[in-house]
DNA sequence: GACTGGCACTCACAAAGTGGGAGTGCCAGT
DNA sequence: ACTGGCACTCCCACTTTGTGAGTGCCAGTC
């Protein structure tokens, strides 16, 4: 059964007014808010074929509809038209982030403006180190055993390590080792130098051999595979606003979700350049998330994606001025991590 | 009128009672529960005198009774009898703790081991810089014009920034710079430092006073005044166990407050030396955590103070039961921070 | 004087009953 | 294909009622 034009002009309208109120939406205040041009009895038919299509339902008996997830799915695909944001949220972004002074603190404004603007809670993923290319190594002598490695990502971001080196090593071996790192690991992306660092120790002589070989086990584990990610969160208060009629009365679950790092880099560090990603409700894999959703997608400077952000809420949600607020942030901070 | 042997037995019985079934405690099931050698009656006298005091209160004519933030404050502070912990939570503890790779994953840790064991909301603030002692300086050339700050401290905290020099500088005056900075800094507390920054300044000749004075204000700047403190948090989603009884229905005052890193230094950094801080209810100077109570302390290693952690919960909680977890905890890790 | 048993009283809470109203489905008419 | 009308459903808010836990007080006992 194809949905004709008026029949997905409804499913809008109850889209649209269910996000507002909050509350089931019956065909007669449908017609009135909306200027359909028929009358609540039309409508009720096309309700009642929306509902047997499975996009809205019914609560109760005699109650109005209320959009179920494929609905919500429907309408963000087909149906929703472009929010642009307002000038005022465009400067408030502008004026939120152009103080930051170090990536921490961009990381944190992010995410605090995000949960600001739209009401939700928010999700930053750090830039990811593999993803970002290396600015400059350091090795730093603590003793004539141990050194500490110093990484500077491009994205701003420092790593640094220890490591205990399996004899004495003179000032200017150091040196040598520091100058042949760089030589062939800066500017290239992290997740591009594990074969990059084993060449460094074949090419190695046999006085630097040992000791590069110890520090190419740090640089491949430490900086490449165990790839520290992290994540800033924001807004969690705004789970409990609207009363306990979003996530069927329990916000336990979700606070449990959100505690979970593992949960929220699937969430939303797995995202395609810049694809704007939603998941409603029971598309989330995650038991815990099937009555939120999640409007996520990635950042980075130009068209390289160093991590994701986004926002979680109920169901319920204004997707599209969500998705223009995510990706407008999104944008800009990708912006201002070119410049840095 | 002072209370006597008995009446305080009973103010015990109530707080204990009432933090185990969160219902208000009438007479006869006290007697029942504990073996008070009364009859209900009796009991009933005495409670009478302790809601006379303001100990307890009724919620309304004809219910138990309910203690009050004045009631918990005596229990704690007369009352309680120490808890010890159980082998199972110290070998928990350890074997939470003893896997950490670094300074992030410690406090990480320990956040998480105190919302687990207490199942409340816990807070660790990083070890703070400015009560730490350094143990190293490097500078590092990024180009003839700026170098890296990179300030290792004892604790294991790594802090770095950028420096923009007002001219080019030779590879032998950083070199000179690094010897001077760390023979005057290292194994100072960084509160103490600045004096000894200025004379650092000072003591330089001409050709190292201009970079050497751009030094001295950032390590001032960035190092010391703006000791930026940091927050790690675990465990919110316990403050949705317990229904909506506790925090009169709504979290969200809560969630706001746990979201403002500001109050939480506030509540969690002011801490006095090995001292353990109970702030019940009303006590709490900040007004959306009026229905909270707080159990903070300081830890660092032996009898320095880096930093506080510590739990919120409802002002229904296990008092002895929390400050005993967040003592033993707060030890342990002063003592992984006194190896480290 | 301290404690106890007894008794009348209070009042939240749960269960059950009631009415109103929003909303529906369907059908006959245009 | 759409509309007006009508009977029907059933949630929700409201009131009523009964029950029981808990209290305060008092007179009596050790």
């Amino acid at each position: 059964m194809a949905l004709d034009e008026r029949k997905l002009e409804v499913l809008r309208a109850i889209v649209e007014d269910y996000v507002a109120t909050q509350e089931p939406v019956g065909s007669k205040a449908l017609v009135e808010r909306h200027n359909l041009r028929v009358s609540p009895a039309t409508v009720r038919n096309d309700m009642a074929v929306l509902e047997e299509e499975g996009y809205i339902r019914q609560p109760h008996t005699s109650a109005g509809r209320v959009p179920t997830d494929a609905g919500y799915r429907l309408f963000v695909d087909k149906l929703s038209r472009v929010k642009p944001l307002s000038p005022a949220e465009r400067r408030a972004i502008e004026r939120f982030l152009i103080g930051a002074v170090d990536l921490d603190d961009v990381v944190h404004r992010t995410v605090r403006l995000l949960a600001q603007l739209t009401r939700q809670v928010a999700v930053v993923q750090y830039p990811s180190l593999s993803r970002a290319s290396v600015r400059h190594f350091e090795l730093v002598p603590l003793s004539t055993t141990r050194l500490m490695v110093v990484m500077i990502a491009e994205t701003g971001r420092v790593e640094q390590r220890m490591v205990d080196l399996p004899g004495p090593i003179l000032a200017d071996d150091v040196t040598e080792l520091r100058r042949r790192i760089n030589e062939k690991l800066v500017g290239k992306r992290l997740v591009d130098t594990p074969p990059l660092v084993q060449a460094l120790v074949e090419e190695s002589g046999p006085s630097l051999r040992p000791p590069m070989t110890v520090l190419s086990t740090v640089l491949l584990e430490t900086l490449v595979e165990r790839t520290e990610e992290r994540i800033a969160l924001a807004g969690t208060a705004n789970l409990a606003r609207g009363g306990l009629l979003d996530f069927q009365g329990s916000l336990r679950p979700i606070l449990e979700a959100l505690e979970e790092e593992v949960i929220l880099l699937k969430l939303f560090g797995e995202v395609e350049p810049s694809m704007t990603r939603v998941r409603i409700g029971d598309e989330n894999e995650i038991e815990d998330l099937r009555s939120a959703s999640i409007v996520a997608t990635g950042y980075g400077p130009g068209s390289i994606v160093v991590g994701g952000m986004g926002v979680l809420g109920p169901t319920r949600m204004d997707y599209p001025g969500n998705i223009a607020t995510v990706r407008a942030v999104a944008r800009y901070v990708g912006d201002l991590l070119g410049q840095g």
